[in-house]
Order: C-alpha cells, then structure tokens, then sequence
DNA sequence: CGTGGCTCCTGGCGGC
DNA sequence: TGCCGCCAGGAGCCAC
C-alpha cells in the first residue's frame, strides 16, 4: 500500500490525531523493526516526549520530537497508522504501539514486518545516508528531465528506484505509464523530449489525485488502471483485457493497445 | 550502469 | 477439508 500518497495521509493523520501528547509508553512488540538503535536507548528517546511536526519525502514519514530528533518511519508493504482511543483493545498486527498521558494510543502496523524505524538528528542527513533522490511531489521538470533523460533500462525501474526519484513504487508507476501510454519496458532513452514533459506532468497528476482521494478516503478515478489491478481487468480506455509482466521481481499491470514497447 | 535472484515476514487464494 | 505453492503496493544485498 504505501507509496507516496498513502504515507502523505498517514502523515496527516498522525498530525490530526497524535500530536502534543505526552508520550507515556512505547510497546515494541517487534524489535526487529528498529534499525541501529538499541531497544533500551529507542525507548529513552521517546519516553516522556511528544510529537510535534510530520515531514515526508519520498515514503519516509519523518515525526519530529520534542528533543530536537525525528523518528523516521517506513511502512514497506503493509505498514499502516491507527490511533484509538480505548485502553483494552489491542489491535491485531500491532509492532509498535505508542502509548498518550490521555490514554489514547497509535499503533504502527504491520502484517509483514517489512516496515522500519530509524532515528535521525537531520532529515537531510538520513537522506543522504540513504541516497534517496529527489522527493516524486516535489521535484520540478528541470530536474526530472536531467534524471531520466538518459536513463537506461525499462522505465517502469527507472521510475522506482529510489535513489533516483523517491516516492514512486510498483503501483504508481504502472499509472504515471498507463496515462503516458508507454509500455513498462520501454527506456526513457528512446522517448522524445515531449514525452518527458507529459510523463511529468502525469505523474504530478497521478499523484495529486491519489492524495487527495486518498486523504477523503475514496476511491480513486475509474479512468485509472489500479482500480483495473485484478484477473480479468480491463484498459477503461479501449476495454482491451490487461496484460501483466515481471520487471525488476514486480508485476506490472498495462494495456497492450494502449501502450505500445518501443 | 544495468539486471536478476534471493531474503526478510505473514496471510490469502487457487488448485489438487 | 487439508495441504501446498504462489502471490502480495518495499527494499537491501550479491553476483554477473
């Protein structure tokens, strides 16, 4: 689930829901979600703190504390936010559960515990550390082109290499290249200096609509492809049935019609 | 630069 | 029903 859009609505809602508690209790049903950081000094950090402010880039959630730290949460696959307010209940796939002085509570969850937690004095440092590119909502067309005009290989892992472009993962780039009608395989080398600037344009698009929609909890457009993601489904445009193939270990979704390898 | 394969986890689904 | 393999919206690591 989490791309870009999902984990800028997981940031507001951290920030419509959890922010100037005190922190009573941190319960860290997973540890191995904690990267570099000890389970005892994680639990030092937060203790006692409150969250004050949410940045996000790329699919990084950044919280700021009130210690002049951020707590950097990554959702992987099936990472989501839940805040509730009953004391009993405990909800099913909780890894990480952060307790509030009103008895209030939000829960990290996470099927699969493909989710991480680090803990960083800059955010500018743990990019650099991570050598993420610029963030996909951000990043103007100046950039973008000089990123990817000469980017060799499918576009599909162009689009979601993070160290590229952040933000960009399996589902929206199948999207940004259905509305852009370029087949998953094809190379940015070989596309004209017009495509690039509908490719960016879309991909704004794509991601506005989807954190908008995201946000009021509906669902995205009929026109898109990933409400098309199933057996069976179907290209909205020219209702021709929906091809998939493996690039870079994910499935990719697209139109055969529509989206013609060059 | 680029690709493909494997790994970390858990649950849901289709097939036999 | 029971079991099994495969698949899933992420990403790091390694070999080539």
């Amino acid at each position: 689930m989490p791309e870009l859009p999902e984990v800028e609505s997981f940031g507001k809602y951290l920030v419509k829901t959890s922010l100037n508690k005190e922190i009573k209790k941190v319960k860290i049903e997973s540890p191995q979600l904690l990267q570099n950081i000890d389970i005892n000094v994680f639990n030092k950090k937060i203790k006692g703190k409150c969250f004050l402010n949410v940045k996000r880039h790329g699919k990084y959630l950044f919280v700021l504390l009130n210690n002049n730290s951020w707590l950097v949460l990554h959702f992987g696959m099936t990472g989501s936010l839940k805040f509730y307010k009953d004391n009993a209940k405990k909800l099913l796939y909780s890894r990480v559960i952060f307790d509030f002085d009103d008895g209030s509570h939000l829960a990290f969850i996470d099927p699969r515990k493909f989710g991480k937690i680090h803990f960083t004095q800059k955010i500018d440092d743990f990019i650099n550390y991570k050598k993420l590119g610029p963030d996909a909502f951000d990043i103007n067309l100046k950039t973008f082109k000089n990123l990817y005009s000469k980017r060799r290989g499918a576009s599909k892992t162009a689009l979601m290499n993070q160290n590229v472009m952040s933000g960009v993962g399996n589902i929206y780039s199948d999207e940004i290249l259905y509305h852009a009608h370029v087949h998953p395989k094809t190379s940015f080398l070989n596309l004209s200096d017009g495509k690039l600037n509908e490719i960016f344009k879309i991909m704004k698009n794509v991601l506005k609509i989807a954190i908008d929609r995201d946000l009021k909890g509906e669902n995205l457009p009929d026109s898109f492809i990933i409400p098309h993601r199933i057996k069976n489904g179907e290209c909205p445009e020219s209702k021709t049935k929906l091809k998939t193939i493996k690039i870079s270990g994910r499935t990719s979704y697209y139109c055969p019609v529509c989206q013609k390898e060059i």
